[in-house]
DNA sequence: CGACGATGTTTGTTATAACAAACAACAAAA
DNA sequence: TTTTGTTGTTTGTTATAACAAACATCGTCG
């Protein structure tokens, strides 16, 4: 115990710079998140935690922590004797997903009409919207969902509520592995009406209704255009590979 | 590791009944979960895992893994450390909940209404209805608080969709430890307008509508109420002792 | 007397080992 | 051939110890 605290001392002296170490169970959950939200992870995998940690160079300890907090929040669900699976999302539960969101979502463009922007978080939100139009006629998909997602919470962070925006991120994250691979070929189709535009016009004129409107029926249109791809169990796949 | 197998087996022989055993991490999570709930843990409390181990008689692994949990479902707040404490809850908070309450639980009333049910729901819904009347008259303000939470919980799992049962789950152990000591009081003073019996009066009525306008109004009246009780730092706290 | 620094204590983090239940593979008997 | 029992493997669960950072305590020096 005396080494230890020598060394302690020893380490105060030497490093000037404090470095805050993120927890390994931080870093993790983090890789994991993102994996999922990316949809490197196909439905029905079973992480298992040796596995993890042997990929993560960690012990299992961490990776624990990492999954019970996936668990916890809804993304990963638990299989038989406790596992962790990728969920499969069926066209149910997709349909159970489209009402929350469309209620969450909703109200949160609807109060984010009801304040006064800066004008910089105005600019900068047309500024993404015309880089995601460019995307999509570039057929740049990957990078366009990145935008699309950064739009989508820019709008929901004006609406000045932190809890919204975090269960809103929390529907997201459920459904994300899904989108990952049926929204590309989605977005494409859709040169007819853009909802975003139209969202965001309406929030600058406070026109909360119309913000709601056009949120909603963006969620609408592509849970519809999701539903379309199960196949006969109502299970979602992947399209061609 | 024979002598493993080997007892293994004997205990299959003699154990008929199969028992499943549920960890004890699930055991531990669910106990601060309905002492959350209950409002036994004074809000600013830190939770050290060292010493809810001791209370549960295990060690820190499993309470590591339930408090994890709650964490992530924001249920508890981590401090400085990643310590967890019981979150207070201010002014602020509570609006932004009563946001996030209104549009899950209006939707899930919505919901609700728009489906037909059976009489034995319908029955047992308005039998427990009067007995919140009995209650609130004797006073038995504690035991009132739990056939509120199953009264609110038995009408928006009418709704069908236990992803938005399991939402508002998440909203009200938000806002549990509050509600514990600080609804006692209110209830005893609405003696006028009974919202919960006008919203289940909608449902049964197939009125979308109205079932959505008397939960919310529900809420909002409660939430109302809350906020005048804030300090004037703007935190809710318990008025006697 | 007050400020600074050393030291013990508390507490979250991580690794490791032992354990138990479920699964898989294989061999033996009907 | 099919079924059943056995055995090895996989995997989540739990306990324990070592570790590191933050906090608290207290003595010493200005």
């Amino acid at each position: 115990m005396r080494d230890v605290a020598r060394r302690d001392t020893e380490r105060c002296m030497t490093a000037l710079k404090r470095i805050e170490r993120e927890p390994l169970w931080d870093l993790a959950h983090a890789q994991l998140r993102d994996a999922l939200l990316a949809g490197r992870f196909e439905p029905g995998t079973v992480l298992t935690l040796r596995s993890l940690a042997e990929s993560f160079g960690t012990s299992i300890t961490p990776v624990r922590d990492a999954v019970t907090r996936l668990v916890a929040q809804g993304v990963l669900q638990q299989g038989p004797r406790n596992s962790a699976i990728v969920p499969h999302l069926s066209r149910g539960e997709l349909s159970d997903l489209t009402v929350v969101r469309c209620a969450l979502e909703g109200r949160a463009s609807r109060e984010a009409a009801l304040r006064r922007h800066d004008d910089a978080t105005l600019r900068k939100l047309k500024e993404r919207l015309s880089t995601m139009q460019s995307l999509i006629a570039a057929r740049k998909l990957e990078s366009y969902l990145e935008h699309h997602r950064k739009f989508h919470f820019g709008i929901y962070a004006m609406s000045g509520i932190p809890l919204l925006v975090e269960t809103i991120e929390n529907m997201w994250l459920r459904c994300g592995p899904v989108l990952s691979f049926v929204i590309p070929e989605y977005v494409v189709l859709l040169k007819g009406w853009d909802h975003h535009t139209a969202a965001l016009k309406a929030i600058i004129a406070g026109d909360a209704d119309g913000a709601e409107r056009e949120i909603v029926a963006d969620i609408s249109e592509a849970a519809h255009y999701l539903a379309s791809l199960a196949d006969s169990t109502g299970q979602l796949r992947r399209p061609s590979g």
